[in-house]
DNA sequence: CGCGATTGTGAAATCGTTTTCTTGCCCCCG
DNA sequence: CGGGGGCAAGAAAACGATTTCACAATCGCG
């Protein structure tokens, strides 16, 4: 037992099952009478509509739920911008079910496989590395509208939503340049996302414009988590001479390389000076506060969810890509001289 | 264009939809010819079920989707559990769909209603405080299994799996007195939690133990998040006689108390130490590293999860709750005299 | 060789809604 | 007073899968 059905409510006001789902779904053409019947019937059972049944006979296209798959929950900056697309979501009335892929193409098609059986009205995600595009064109052939966040699909073309990386890269390192660095290590982001490359690209442009050489062993490339960043620092601190600073292409990368200088006993920004991509809201109580290149992780959200409202009424208007800027914060890591009050929030 | 149905498949292989779907779910009784003409049709027309259908036909039981409903998603702690709980859950070839009520009931309702409605085969979830318990109970009648995480239901029998907050929280507090401290302030839960009350039990009973008299004006009642640490911290230390000690109950409070005491230009530990409760992997590169009671918030998840997967095929044996330890982690913030080559991790 | 048991297959019922179709009723106007 | 036009409400079809039921055909065994 448990549920109880349309009939049943029915069969409890003494109407039928269509006039139970006309006054439910609140249509015109019902007497005053039975609506209160239905309404009154409808809870003293305590009915709940089945929306299995409910999107069955519907059809994909009402259905309030919207799937927001991101790669990599235990990173920060995806957390903010899950934030950013739930309260959009929530004003409108809309659920936002999250998955999170861990930057594996398996589970990200597991995953859009769920969302496809789910039906969902909508869908946000961040591509893993190595995303089968075409998969996600099926999706959207399918009627679900799509939006891409953080990361562009290169030959696809879908609503994206992301941050100008080369431009962010391209602050970080002229700021270390400012401060008179020329042997500027890169610790890079994960093969194959547009995010490393571009930050890659804002990194040559930025030493390009000083006239530096680019010097290879001063570039690791890692995967954008912790492990690599602390892993990767340690193989630059043993080169024969090691850079005196250090851009890392992403948040948890950075707090790697700040636990490996920190247990080589190298100071920063002293020793090494620092710049991460990517604020952390504790950034600024991080030993030393570190440097970054902040990015507009909660619009980034917001706008991804606005965008998929836009989307889902009509299919196929043109796509649409966003992009946003980011904000380098200085703080202590990168060794500029600060104001006496500084403000790191 | 758009969804390919059974039907289109059966005639594609010229049998009939019931021969497809015993194919497809591998029933015994099809000849080996027409098994093949069928899969050979269904890959070529590149079928996918509609599990809408599937769902509505076989009812809520196989599901192979869990509900995960936390109640704050930037707070680094439930994402540890919820990694916990993805990686039982893919072991088990189960997709699970995290929901953040950001402690709000309202939301919280409302994704009930959408795992109710999606018939997830199992939920797990953290109640936000004034939570409806007799609606959770509800959901578990209509048969969906469901586990509490880290917060136990008062009068409902709900699988649980938590920690024992009331000693970690003992451990924190005997360690600043262990210290010589005495005046130790707490900056406490959310009321309704029973977290926040465990914790506060947790510092009555070090307190009585070494025979310190509570005082009020030294409690505080925070909400776990950021911000009332920060304003609570500020409230105490401008009290006439402030404290030389802190115990906050959970980690993001922490870091709001850790940013008030930097404005203020407080030194830690010199001047006040501070123990906070729930570690985070940057605890230890924070200014300074932090002492914490650290939770095995993966292990947490993973029991969460197993616990659910055994409540899933029978429903109604007897609920059960799982108590984890908790761990006290010494760094610089509470001031202990540390060994010379500090393991930070 | 005959008859019951087994097996493979298709037709049809089913899940719980929504929506179209149909029907009966009332109203209004010529 | 008769007939067309609305309109409220029920009957039935539809959504796309699974599963029961019915029905041949084949098999096995005496």
């Amino acid at each position: 037992m448990g549920t109880v059905t349309i009939q049943e409510v029915a069969a409890y006001a003494g109407v039928s099952s269509a006039t139970v789902s006309r006054v439910l779904n609140g249509h015109p053409r019902v007497s005053a009478e039975l609506r209160e019947r239905v309404l009154e019937a409808s809870r003293a059972l305590g009915y709940q509509p089945n929306r299995v049944a409910r999107r069955l006979r519907i059809g994909s296209s009402t259905s309030d739920v919207v799937g927001l798959i991101i790669s990599d929950i235990e990173n920060p900056f995806f957390i903010s911008v899950v934030r950013g697309v739930e309260d959009v979501a929530y004003a409108n009335r809309l659920s936002v079910v999250l998955c999170n892929t861990d930057e594996s193409p398996a589970k990200q098609q597991m995953y859009l496989n769920v969302m496809l059986a789910e039906r969902v009205g909508g869908l946000i995600i961040s591509p893993a590395p190595g995303s089968d595009y075409q998969e996600l064109d099926r999706l959207r052939q399918k009627g679900i509208p799509i939006v891409l966040l953080d990361r562009r699909a290169e030959r696809y073309d879908f609503d994206t939503v992301q941050v100008d990386n080369v431009h962010g890269a391209f602050m970080a390192v002229s700021h270390l340049i400012e401060l008179g660095h020329r042997r500027i290590a890169l610790i890079g982001g994960t093969a194959g996302l547009t995010t490393a490359r571009d930050r890659y690209e804002g990194y040559r442009n930025a030493l390009e414009k000083a006239g530096i050489a680019l010097d290879k062993s001063l570039i690791k490339q890692g995967d954008y988590k912790k492990a690599s960043g602390y892993q990767l620092t340690l193989d630059l601190m043993q080169l024969r001479e090691p850079p005196r600073a250090i851009f890392v292409a992403n948040n948890l990368m950075t707090l790697g390389t700040l636990q490996a200088l920190q247990e080589l006993r190298i100071r920063v920004p002293q020793d090494v000076a620092l710049v991460g991509f990517d604020d952390m809201p504790w950034s600024g109580q991080l030993c030393p506060p570190l440097t970054a290149v902040a990015q507009p992780t909660y619009d980034l959200g917001q706008e991804a969810g606005r965008l998929l409202l836009r989307r889902m009424p009509d299919r196929d208007a043109a796509a649409q890509t966003i992009v946003l800027q980011t904000r380098l914060i200085i703080r202590e890591s990168s060794g500029a001289r600060l104001d006496k009050e500084p403000r790191h929030e």
